[in-house]
Order: structure tokens, then sequence, then C-alpha cells
DNA sequence: ATGATAGCCTGCCTGC
DNA sequence: TGCAGGCAGGCTATCA
């Protein structure tokens, strides 16, 4: 559910309230919130258990605590997913998947899943290499790599990461046959991009989402991941985008970003650009929004 | 190899 | 009022 600008904005949270505490404690309340851990929930909590939070760190949609172990507790929020911070003397709530104790006696961690495709894991970190347009030759220790959780090896950098290699991904992209909006969601080409960002990309750029990527000039390409990350840094600073209380940051307060919006959600509504009706269409199971008028359909080759 | 689909879950909203 | 069906921001495995 929860797309870049949200898992930053908790990622932040997470970061000032846990960074440099020690655990003491671990409860997994649901096996399935910790099924991406391979060796059960038992192992997971003893990993964990006197392990220190060194800090945080984030790619996609995808953030991980680093431990002074050398492992990574990585958190995926799924599509429901809530982490807070919660008194150690308060009672659990509702979907509480995961609670984390301190030495420090000061609040817990709570994970909150109502949905439970989201989790936690604990995970060795790899090196994933610097591109070699990002190539510093007179800084080589910064060109030795950088590390991520082995299980997200496959991920690729999202627009913000320093290791995120521009002209590689517009290539990538541009050598798909998929409708451009498959592509862009697809997390191995470009990390961060869910469903709202998307189509809200896609309306900045004035393309129509099913647009095969082969078909999508380079430059246009190129506007549209800028835009993707111009998009995704506005929702950032107000906060994220909210639309109940199922994402919410660290304190339980949610973002302000759903009333920027311009396509995602707003079927039949004006077209701020042009003033035409927002349509929504079906893709892969879920809603496409987009400006009939701005984002104009190329005619069916027969 | 790439691309499309089904499945995982729960809660809420809509319409009958 | 009750209930079935649709829908939700994602990821992974599996099939063609």
């Amino acid at each position: 559910m929860p797309e870049l600008p949200e898992v930053e904005v908790v990622r932040r949270g997470a970061d000032t309230w846990f960074a440099n505490r020690r655990i003491r404690s671990v409860q997994v309340l649901h096996s399935r919130a910790t099924r991406r851990h391979l060796h059960g929930p038992h192992d997971f909590s003893a990993r964990l258990i006197n392990a220190r939070i060194v800090g945080t760190e984030r790619r996609g949609k995808y953030f991980w605590f680093r431990l002074d172990t050398g492992e990574a507790l990585v958190t995926h929020l799924g599509m429901s997913g809530q982490l807070r911070v919660a008194s150690p003397a308060s009672p659990g709530t509702n979907h509480l998947r995961v609670r984390i104790g301190f030495d420090d006696d000061r609040d817990d961690l709570m994970f909150i899943d109502q949905r439970t495709f989201g989790g936690m894991f604990v995970d060795d970190f790899v090196e994933v290499p610097y591109p070699s347009a990002k190539r510093d030759p007179g800084r080589a220790s910064r060109n030795a790599g950088f590390e991520v959780p082995a299980a997200l090896s496959h991920i690729a950098a999202d627009p913000f990461d320093p290791l995120f290699d521009q002209s590689a991904t517009v290539r990538r992209i541009r050598a798909k046959q998929s409708p451009i909006k498959a592509v862009i969601l697809d997390q191995s080409v470009v990390s961060g991009i869910g469903n709202i960002y998307a189509d809200e990309s896609l309306w900045r750029t004035q393309l129509d989402w099913q647009r095969s990527a082969a078909t999508v000039s380079r430059s246009k390409v190129i506007e549209l991941i800028d835009n993707a990350r111009e998009v995704m840094s506005e929702a950032l600073a107000a906060g994220g985008t909210s639309f109940d209380s199922l994402y919410v940051n660290v304190n339980g307060s949610s973002g302000y970003f759903s009333r920027s919006l311009a396509v995602y959600g707003r079927e039949g509504q004006p077209c701020e650009r042009c003033g035409g009706p927002i349509s929504r269409e079906h893709f892969a199971n879920r809603s496409s929004f987009r400006c009939p008028r701005c984002q104009r359909r190329a005619p069916a080759t027969v």
C-alpha cells in the first residue's frame, strides 16, 4: 500500500525513535508477519535480542534497521502495515503482529498490519555494485559498492538513490513491450513507484498508461522519471498520501498529499489541466486513472 | 527470457 | 438490516 514517500516518512520516524537503542524483547504475535524469515519466528527473535539498532536505510518501498550484529531487520509495509511507537506499559492493539522492546525501557516498536501482506525478517547484507556511470576514480572507497539485504538484491535503485543510474534505467524501460505503467511499477526496473504515483507521473508526462514502453521516446521516458521523482518529493514534503487511517507515520498521524493528487481516485472530476473528466480503467485487477484528453490513446492498429 | 495471472489477507463500502 | 460482491496503495510464485 504505501509507496516510496510514505515508506520514507515511516523510515525517518523510525530512525528518530529507534536508532542507537538495544533490543531486549521480541514478540511475534502472528507468524505470517515473519513468513519471509526462513528460519521461523524463534530464530527471528533470537537474532534480534541484544542487537543494537545502528540506523535505518531504505530502497524503494523496503526499509531496514541496520544492526550492530552485521544483519538487517528488513520491513515491508505491504498494503496495510504500520510502524508505531508505544509505551511499554500500553496494551497491544488490534492487528498487532510484532512488538519489540528495548533495554532502556523507553517506547516499544509495534508492527501493525491488518492484511498481513507486509512483514519483517532478519537478513544478511550483500554488496551491490556502483553503476559504472557513477564511478569516481579519485575515491576508490566510494566505488566499493553499497550494501543491501540479500533478499532485496533484485530490487532496483529508486529515483532518489545515489546509485540510481538514469540512463541505464531509461534503456531498460524502453527495452520492454509491456504497457509503460506496468514497467514503471516493476520494482526490478525502478523501485518505489506504486499505483498512485505511477498514475500521477503519467498524467504529468501526458502519457497513456497503456502505451507500450518500447514506443515511448527516450526524452519522454526521461521526463516520466523526472516527474515520478518530482511528484514523490512533493508527496514526501506533505507527509505522504493517505486516504484513511491505514497509512500513518510512527506517531499515528497521516499525510495530506491526497488533496494534491491530479488523477488518482478522481474519476469523473475535471482534469486540472484541460477541464475534461478523469476516467477510470481496469488494469491488472486494479484501477488506472487518466485524463483521456491530455493522455491520448493511440488509435488501435487493426 | 519475458509477460500475464492468481494468490495471499482483512475490512469497508455499495447495492440488492 | 443483512449479506454478497467488489475493492484497496504490493509482492511473489507460477504458468504460458
